[in-house]
DNA sequence: CCATTAATTGAACGAGTGTTGAATTAGAAT
DNA sequence: ATTCTAATTCAACACTCGTTCAATTAATGG
């Protein structure tokens, strides 16, 4: 067992982004306090100067770890576009409670949770989550009053969200299947789409 | 200026109770790890050994610091079953948009806020917001399947406090007027009510 | 009145935090 | 080759936090 000296590596080092990884997983998982630069260079196999060293501090990591949306969520409203509106409200459900119930797909909700208690780091977030998923979905769609509906199906997906997640409805509730939830989910992403907002 | 010295205090004190106040308020707003008990003595206008000194330690002050839902919202789902179907939305909508829009209202959720990432914290919440709140309100009204309704309703009023509160989402779109609000809240609550869960 | 207990402060401890500076190694540039 | 810069570790600093301990003052019970 060597232990690591100090000194550049040789060849070409992605430590950089082994940071950044684990700064967004570990940010997701715990929130911005409970994550701690110890932690993050651990997961990363570095040290902890060396996360500070290339991002000058924790603030500027965990605004630097902050998930863009992946290519997947940008192009969802063009083939959303494309079907029915009914087959829209599907689709769409379908989707948010996947991205709520599996693990990996949450990174952009726990962020908010991690950011929940950081005023500093909410524009970012709003930017993201309603500026680059919600609105391009319903302005695509050719919907009337665009940003209200954004804002009303963000209501709906965090609050789907920080119940799954964060109060863990199920396993108080196991009997709530998800199939009465998706139908009722379903029926309500369709209300937001086709209210008329007077 | 005297400085107060050490000892007890002539008559009797009602230093536990400002711990408990300060300690909620703080909580609710900055959420657990932001709040420390220096804060919370400061605040309560006391030393922060004494904290300690009633409570045993920051986690059992949390734990008592708990909201307990108001006589009010206990009274709540007796005074909505009066009312028909139709006002029970309108009316129910109302007292969440008050709830989530008054800064003082929101102590529950600023709670969940605060206990989202500890997880010894979560029964004790679901058990107050969801199984003292939304579920008698369900069953007082008489509905089916009273659980997923009071789940789903959950996810509203989560949702629009979460939004309302920590992305703050009247600064960047102050257009969306309170009335959009309430109009298409009103409008899910009336599904959440109504729709037949097969 | 005396002993006990409750309420209160002040000072300090120990653990953990983000961050810095020096030292070391490797690639890049001249 | 030599110099410069980038990457990396290690040790330490200053600070904050929750908590404890001793001291002090007031109420309470016998």
């Amino acid at each position: 067992m060597t232990i690591a000296r100090a000194g550049r590596r040789k060849g070409t080092s992605d430590s950089r982004q082994q940071i950044l990884d684990a700064a967004r997983s570990l940010f997701a998982e715990h929130g911005y306090q409970r994550t701690t630069v110890r932690m993050i260079a651990e997961r990363a196999g570095v040290d902890p100067s060396l996360a500070i060293y290339f991002f000058g501090s924790k603030e500027q990591l965990f605004a630097a770890s902050m998930p863009a949306p992946s290519e997947e969520a940008l192009a969802a409203p063009k083939l959303l576009a494309a079907l029915p509106r009914a087959e829209a409200a599907r689709a769409m459900s379908h989707r948010i409670l996947e991205s709520v119930t599996s693990p990996e797909a949450s990174n952009i909700l726990g962020m908010m949770r991690a950011a929940s208690s950081r005023p500093e780091a909410v524009a970012q977030l709003r930017e993201v989550f309603i500026g680059r998923m919600m609105l391009p979905m319903m302005t695509e769609l050719g919907l009337s009053r665009p940003k209200e509906r954004a804002v009303l199906l963000a209501v709906v997906v965090t609050g789907m969200s920080f119940l799954h997640e964060i109060l863990d409805i199920r396993q108080e509730w196991p009997d709530l299947e998800e199939n009465a939830q998706l139908a009722l989910l379903t029926q309500t992403i369709e209300l937001v789409l086709t209210t008329d907002l007077e």
